[in-house]
DNA sequence: AAAGCTAATTTTATATTATTACATTCATTG
DNA sequence: CAATGAATGTAATAATATAAAATTAGCTTT
């Protein structure tokens, strides 16, 4: 029988996650200086947390895991650098788990679909042009101005219902 | 100048919200008798309550509403109640507001695109049948099973922007 | 270098939201 | 009417998030 963490670990073989990182945090980087904010050893130190994996994280899961770095973290400190990576478009607040993802669409639409798997907690976005046309219209026909938006999805995802059917 | 409190009294001309309460508390109690589970003076109150108006309200607002006919309510008291609104369809769970709001769409398509407006706090329930249908498409593609959605638009709703246009 | 400015951080405290656990009571129904 | 499961009462605490004031670090202006 798998401990709970082993089943939750679900690498995808044409996933080089290395590379995914190593992108998101130069773009980051990058961003940060164009557009003339900082992204400071704290901030930095959060992002690369939040994207160890494709999970949601929680804020005091972040917590937990830089006070070996940097001991006098308190919750203000990580709130902080997500409030900055969130203005940043830097990483997604998923609202209906309380925690925080690494958002890899900076640039483009940020506001995207989110897929959230029960099982294996990783959160795959996906941009959703049709549905996001649908939704225009829906707001046109209600007369309503958005501001935000928190499209959420949570079920199984592809990788662990393979899973699932390979073990029966 | 108007109060918080005025300015965001909200009501709309066409709107008699006894009747649509009346609906929504009657449709309530069918639906409780039909399903053969209670509808108790506790989530009777809770759910009247929230249908005071259309607008999100918090669990422990709630319980400060509760307390002076309910002395004894504690936050389980409401926490519990609310689990019962929620499985049975009677009210929403509004995630990025951890709050709640009352539902008229008992019977049809529970899960609905809920349109919040930031100004009154006013929440439109909307079927949204294409963006429900892209959606559909989308997690075939994705190959995601779905156990559950959260569509949650924050704006300002057509009667706000009404209001506004009228004070310039 | 000193003074002044701003953004960021530290620190402490506290507010807000939600759950757990266990005792008790209530409502059926066998 | 006793047994059972559902609902409630009660206390404590967990989990999430923010406020406010003091301090620091890095600039810039003189």
């Amino acid at each position: 029988m798998n401990t709970p963490a082993e089943k939750n670990h679900n690498p995808s073989p044409e996933h080089n996650h290395e590379k995914c990182v190593s992108k998101a945090i130069g773009t980051a980087e990058h961003l940060c200086v164009v557009r003339g904010v900082q992204l400071t050893p704290i901030r930095h130190q959060v992002l690369e947390l939040i994207w160890e994996n494709h999970k949601a994280v929680k804020a005091y899961e972040l917590l937990d895991r830089i006070k070996p770095v940097m001991d006098a973290a308190k919750p203000a400190t990580i709130y902080r650098a997500l409030d900055f990576l969130i203005e940043q478009g830097l990483i997604h607040r998923i609202e209906s788990l309380n925690a925080f993802v690494g958002c890899n669409c900076s640039g483009h639409q940020h506001e995207q679909l989110l897929l959230i798997c029960k099982q294996c907690n990783e959160v795959e976005e996906r941009p959703a042009t049709e549905v996001m046309q649908a939704l225009s219209l829906e707001f046109d026909q209600a007369g309503f101005v958005v501001h935000s938006k928190a499209l959420e999805i949570h079920g199984i995802c592809v990788k662990c219902i393979g899973l699932n059917d390979k073990q029966n």
